[in-house]
DNA sequence: CAATTCAGTGAACACTCGTACTCCGAACGG
DNA sequence: CCGTTCGGAGTACGAGTGTTCACTGAATTG
């Protein structure tokens, strides 16, 4: 019932395609606030009216593309740190990961990377959510390792958003740089990211608590 | 000659500046490739024609608006990391001045923020030119401390740029959160950053050179 | 004290935009 | 097979946009 073909719904996913496609095209030199629904549709081939049979606004679009993009990620980063090998070479591993989907769907990170803070508040909470998403999962993935014993569940979570945050920073940085410059990015991601392994396996051994005293008693002035 | 008075040009400056704070009041809640020239006239309280005595266009003021938040920032961080005091203090004294000033001026950080990856080219150049004034500024500082004894120049600029991103990181954090969340955003940035002092502290211990070997044969697929 | 510079005005231009209508015709369900 | 559903087309409207042009009048200059 669901799955079947069905011509018309068919057909109705194929311009909704289209629509999606179009934007990402367009969201490429500009950002989503700026983009027309009119822009769009002309670009997909349809009449402006036709969009309003699949999106209510430009923003419920741009939460679509939030979805097709980061949904269909889930699991991945979790599954390269689930590998086998020390710790240089899966971040090695992890760093090639990310590269080679950026450099595969360039448009679909440009567009994350630029709407994460746009100014779309839809796009941005989505685009939010599906991080922290990502963020558990890598904190539950180290979790999981014997390099871990000892952490409380907090450090964890930070340590899994750090590395979110550093795939996304390496995803712009990415594409900001261009194909010349791809390899010194690399490099230097490779770096950053064995900087905090070493921090990593050496965070139990200096001033690990005695963080929420210093906490509750900061400098008002 | 120059820095004196003139009724005139004083009178030019104040109206430029009304039209960059309106603009600024406007851009807390859209990007600045959606922002209208005759919006940002409008809360300025000024002629749209009026704009043009002042910008080209509203990626012009843009850049100004850059130039206004960033401009002034500079040697601060290194002020800061050249203080006096063990690693974690300078960690902690880090992220109290990035959350004060964050604080005091908000919608300047959220605009950076938010156009750094934005639609507007120029004014993401403007950005990412000043963002790297700070990485070497960071780097330099951090240079000429002993604890960077062994530390190749690219390792330092690194390092850096990694300090200088994670601040913006943490900005807009601090920004994404409001006030009520701000503490555990400072908390984790705190830690994020002791994360990588420890890393720092053992950089060289740990597999410090053929980096550049492995850079040149990567796996290809 | 004239002459001139120039920041800001006001009206008009030719657009693009989002949205509300009506209408068509192919796919669908009984 | 026939009535219904519904994705999409076409038209029209009011509002807002960037940019132009000639202008005014106060500050500046010699």
């Amino acid at each position: 019932m669901s799955h079947t073909a069905g011509i018309r719904q068919n057909q109705k996913l194929k311009t909704r395609q289209a629509l999606l496609d179009a934007a990402l095209l367009l969201l490429e030199h500009q950002s989503l606030s700026s983009l027309g629904l009119r822009e769009v549709t002309r670009a997909a081939g349809v009449t402006p009216t036709a969009f309003y049979r699949h999106f209510a606004d430009t923003a419920a679009l741009g939460v679509a593309l939030v979805e097709e993009t980061l949904g269909s990620l889930h699991g991945l980063i979790a599954a390269v740190l689930a590998e086998t090998g020390d710790s240089q070479e899966r971040v090695d591993r992890s760093v090639e990961v990310i590269a080679r989907h950026v450099g595969a769907q360039p448009a679909h990170f440009r567009f994350i990377a630029r709407e994460q803070h746009g100014g779309v508040g839809p796009v941005r909470e989505a685009i939010a959510a599906q991080l922290f998403r990502f963020a558990e999962e890598v904190a539950c993935a180290l979790g999981q390792e014997p390099g871990s014993a000892g952490w409380s569940e907090e450090d964890l979570l930070m340590l899994g958003g750090f590395y979110v945050d550093h795939m996304v920073m390496t995803a712009s940085a990415l594409l900001d740089a261009g194909p010349e410059n791809e390899r010194a990015v690399v490099r230097q991601a490779r770096r950053r990211l064995r900087l905090v392994s070493i921090g990593r396996a050496h965070w139990l051994d200096e001033a690990p608590a005695r963080d929420g005293e210093l906490d509750e008693a900061p400098a008002r002035d």
